[in-house]
DNA sequence: AGCATAAATAATAA
DNA sequence: TTATTATTTATGCT
């Protein structure tokens, strides 16, 4: 009954071991369950925490010497690993995500600064309009959210684009405004 | 419908809201703390159920009516949504979510068939493309890098690989590009 | 053992 | 909301 696939490789992983009947331990005495228990909990723990697996990767090189990838997380998640491997990476991976918790109960920010990654790295802008565009268009956001007909229309000749574009632009620009506002609502980020 | 309306005007968001310094109820006395609290716990309580806002919002079409569409699962859970819209939204996901996880409890196959998604729903084996196949893929990329949905069928009838798998590879295509050229060649210029 | 990238998921312009 | 982009995860390969 296991959905785990079946690797060329003839060292099985932990998920394979783990799903045969009699396998609890296996020869060398490594506890396959309680890997897969850790594993499991370590997902939730680490999405709970909001971290991506390149995140954790990178802050494990960091910290911890030798070299973590992306994919080397993965794996250990869904237990694509062999045990003796799995066994190796579970106190390391234990440690530093409870120390991660304990850096978040300190704030968010102390959570980034102890990841290394940017406190506050923004999601790539969903490119439609040229970047010298999008600046022309936040001056005038600036200026007034709410521009009347007759204004869009003048912005949309400005720039060139169809008026209806800017003018969803707008919409879209008030909608989208993030929690960085702290007195203005239609205060623009920083 | 009662679907959650996201409209173009200019009625701040939760998130926006939730920011302010006074801003705990709002003048319609919606607690927008409670619904920030909710919205947060939310996301981790979905993960650690392990489905995707898809899920959700497929399996909330499908018992609760009207519409829920991935979107508006992503927009509750950043908040970017107007107090109205969230208050009318929280108890439904609250119920669904509880039920949700009563069928959890016995049983992973239990819950993914409340979700109403194919109980073991694998992940496409990973294409792998020829030489050949890459080659002429890349020379249509130079040649147009955003093909039709004509143009794509056509590629893949030619090369003989299944339609989504050409689509996708022009997708990731255009990402590694724009990830290397840090030059947005997919500017759309009016 | 991990890079490159295909596939899946989340966010967002329209 | 839908259709697409941006981001993350997973895996074929060597």
């Amino acid at each position: 009954s296991s959905s785990v696939p079946i690797t060329c490789g003839d060292t099985p992983t932990v998920g394979q071991l783990v799903s045969k009947p009699q396998g609890c331990t296996n020869e060398e005495g490594i506890n396959l369950e309680e890997i897969r228990e850790f594993a499991k909990n370590f997902k939730i723990r680490r999405l709970s925490l909001g971290l991506t697996q390149t995140q954790v990767g990178q802050a494990l090189t960091a910290t911890e010497g030798p070299a973590y990838s992306q994919s080397a997380i993965c794996r250990f998640e869904k237990l694509d690993i062999t045990p003796k491997s799995a066994q190796k990476l579970k106190p390391v991976l234990e440690r530093w995500l409870a120390e991660a918790e304990l850096w978040n109960q300190k704030g968010q920010q102390n959570l980034m600064e102890f990841v290394g990654g940017e406190p506050s790295k923004k999601r790539k802008r969903r490119t439609s309009f040229t970047p010298q565009a999008i600046e022309v268009l936040n001056t005038y956001f600036e200026k007034n959210a709410l521009p009347t007909g007759q204004e869009i229309t003048e912005i949309a000749k400005e720039l060139n684009y169809d008026r209806e574009v800017v003018r969803v632009w707008f919409c879209n620009r008030r909608q989208t405004l993030k929690n960085t506002s702290k007195i203005n609502v239609f205060q623009v980020q920083p």
